[in-house]
DNA sequence: GAAGTACTACTCGGATAAGAAATGTCCGAGTGCCGTTGG
DNA sequence: CCAACGGCACTCGGACATTTCTTATCCGAGTAGTACTTC
């Protein structure tokens, strides 16, 4: 019905800011820098970065000639490393075991099977995981390269040389 | 990070109810009734149940001996029937084109090709989605009554005579 | 001229506001049932 | 006794609060570079 179960725009401001950062190829760019590429907010966007390098994904460098940098190469980040990193690793659906409240509930001694209802919701969301996991953020790059031929040197000549 | 990319709870109270209505296997039961057996708030669980009626999932009928019943068989609902009905149809992923803005982007003439992140995005949805249509409520109801033996018996009797 | 030092500008980082959205509540419109009344 | 009628209790339905969470902003701690002073 509502709008709900959305998935926080970070992601998508995430996985683009590593690509360019991929593609500027330098020691490392502020995130004011990278906000202002596709003109995001750059407090908040660094909000972002910060659960990026929490989660091992990005380094940062505080002081001038700081900024962010990415921590391994692109083909060892899968985008659901990236979703993980910016929404957290818990599921979507979480079964709140309304089963065992009310007339007909009782301890949970007397439920040793997980709620079927759950079992098909994770069941799903697992085969969502796994096709996240299966694709890296390299192969974005390329598809996006494919896409857009001459994307690379514009990103890197607007990123400045190192 | 945060726990954002989550399910609305009414999705696990619109699925149960729908398994409640089938065991109890009456004319009508009315919200109050259906809260009751999980001790949930009776006004909010109507709302979510207005809801599956606008999806054509549930029918009601107002005053007394009134309430909701199920427009059709439980093998004819699936699990991506009741989200899409509380939670909408729209994707988690909501791909903001961020690409096209700032100084490298330009008119949408310039980017023919979906961008690449968002296909990806949504190639993994789909598969949730496709996994979610796949299973039905029979599914679910049969599991639960192989799980618990003396399940239905007890809701029926607890929803009292027809 | 070279080395040491203080200063400045710039960065991230986390704490703090603002706004949106989900959650929860309440009252009115409508409907079927039941008792009453009249034939 | 039977039928029609009026009242009543019960239901959904949508409009209205409240609480939570995302979104956004701001200021401080720390750092590297730079210019200046001193030997």
């Amino acid at each position: 019905m509502s709008r709900t179960m959305k998935m926080s725009e970070g992601v998508e401001w995430a996985i683009h800011s590593c690509l360019n950062l991929a593609w500027a190829n330098r020691d490392a760019i502020p995130a004011s820098r990278l906000a202002a590429y596709h003109e995001l907010p750059p407090a908040y966007l660094n909000k972002q970065l910060q659960a990026l390098c929490r989660a091992g994904i990005l380094t940062s460098t505080t002081g001038p000639r700081g900024g962010f940098r990415l921590a391994r190469p692109l083909d060892d980040i899968s985008f659901m490393d990236v979703v993980t990193a910016i929404e957290g690793g818990d599921d979507a659906f979480a079964c709140t075991e309304i089963r065992q409240r009310g007339p007909n509930g009782g301890p949970a001694e007397n439920f040793p099977h997980t709620c079927a209802v759950s079992r098909t919701m994770r069941a799903a969301e697992l085969t969502w995981r796994r096709e996240l996991a299966q694709h890296t953020l390299a192969d974005a790059k390329h598809q996006a390269e494919h896409d857009a031929p001459g994307l690379t040197a514009r990103v890197r000549d607007w990123f400045g040389p190192s």
